[in-house]
DNA sequence: GTCATTATTTGACAAGATGTCAAAAAAATT
DNA sequence: AATTTTTTTGACATCTTGTCAAATAATGAC
């Protein structure tokens, strides 16, 4: 029944457990401390075992990524499935996406890593258009809903701004935001209190500037974002732990 | 008169030149390809001298780092102090960090690196010290501006959210926008004409959410960006050639 | 079952980087 | 001019990544 042969099935396990290993290797010591050599050794397999699945060490991080970002997208897709309005969805997504910050907190950082110093010119060009097509993939799920939202007219962009853009510029602000979470400044002393929380409040803001209807005064969005938790993302949430419910603190 | 004696001098000449060569090395080349043996080389010193100025590759990317914070420090006072209501100075603010990251193209990739992969425990104390004071004293000016038009009245927050939160969020946006541009995703082609007009229109309808007064639909914030341009950094606009021009369009 | 052929795995090696340090060179002092 | 102090040097040790010929294992023919 299996369309793989056995040493198909081999190596992809293999390539699978490599990947793990460099996922855990990253997490504890970062991306500089990463080395292929101690992938091998921890595998149980010789450097040139590892530099068949892997051409470059970059290979290793792109792919991690392109794992999470799969997961995200089809934790986009699941929040742009939600029951309610598209303002309503959209509030699913942005959950969606600080979800899935907690459940890959090294992401960002791969990400970073990747996309700066020239790192990208290292990976196979597999990989990268995979990992570009992941992106727009993600983008259009988004733009989709504001596009919906124009259409059913509940909310009207000035000239200046295309649905496109308006994601961007969504993105910027939770993108920013968990990077800046991810530089370890003392945010908290500085009197933000929850991050999380700011960022969301700071989007809600920018829809009600849009005059997205229902405005966040005129509608309960608060009894959406149970309905999120329940509805959308129950089990993430029982895996990670109460995550959600440190933000409503 | 000087306090500074001869060898000082020749030593501090020397850093500034090491540093000038790094920051040339990493533009060209990026982060992984800058070698301390090619500093050495093109300085026209050995490589142990370079190393009694910096004790690591890190260091000569937080100190250029600090470089150019500084100036985006000097920039966000000068746009502190434009004449005109705390919204306008806002915008100016906003013109001065999009002005910098023009300025300074290859800062937020070294934000970047410097930030990820455990870079930031190999510099020295000192160093790290300078780094968070100055990102401190930028979000404590900006913060500033924030109370001072809730004391105004220009605005007022909801309990969720103090000034330094909005700054945060702010902030976010600005630097999530800057740092999206900086992967090279194809946003043209994404359908976003233009990045950095898109982040202006999305705080300004973030302000608009806030009530923040007087409106972007009551005021005319075209001219106030043509006043800033002209009152506060003509210098810069002339010297970096049309920067913002292309934004207009 | 044996041998030949093909595929896979290996680890020694080259190349290049960071960071160190004893010794050489330069400068200052006596 | 000799001596002490400071500064500079580049050879080393060490740790990377990435390669590749040779060793090993799997496959298939007869």
């Amino acid at each position: 029944m299996n369309t793989l042969s056995r040493k198909q099935r081999e190596v992809a396990a293999r390539h699978a457990l490599f990947l793990d290993i460099g996922r855990r290797l990253l997490e504890s010591d970062g991306y500089t401390n990463l080395g292929m050599d101690r992938i091998a050794e921890l595998a149980e397999y010789s450097k040139g075992t590892v530099y068949q699945h892997f051409n470059c060490k970059e290979e290793v991080l792109i792919q991690l990524c392109i794992h999470d970002q799969l997961h995200l997208k089809s934790l986009f897709q699941r929040a742009a499935a939600f029951e309610g309005n598209q303002r309503e969805k959209l509030m699913a997504i942005f959950f969606a996406n600080s979800l899935w910050a907690e459940i890959h907190p090294s992401c960002m950082e791969m990400m970073q890593t990747l996309c700066g110093g020239g790192t990208k010119d290292k990976v196979s060009a597999e990989s990268l258009e995979k990992h570009n097509q992941l992106d727009l993939d993600i983008i259009n799920t988004v733009a989709g809903i504001v596009s919906e939202a124009i259409k059913l007219q509940e909310v009207q962009l000035p000239e200046s701004i295309n649905p496109v853009e308006l994601v961007f510029g969504l993105w910027s602000t939770c993108h920013g935001g968990l990077q800046l979470q991810a530089y370890d400044l003392p945010l908290q002393s500085m009197g933000v209190r929850n991050p999380s929380a700011v960022l969301l409040a700071i989007t809600n803001a920018t829809l009600d500037g849009f005059q997205w209807k229902p405005l966040s005064t005129e509608f309960d969005y608060t009894a959406t974002m149970e309905r999120i938790v329940d509805e959308c993302f129950a089990d993430e949430i029982a895996e990670t732990g109460m995550v959600w419910a440190k933000q409503a603190t």
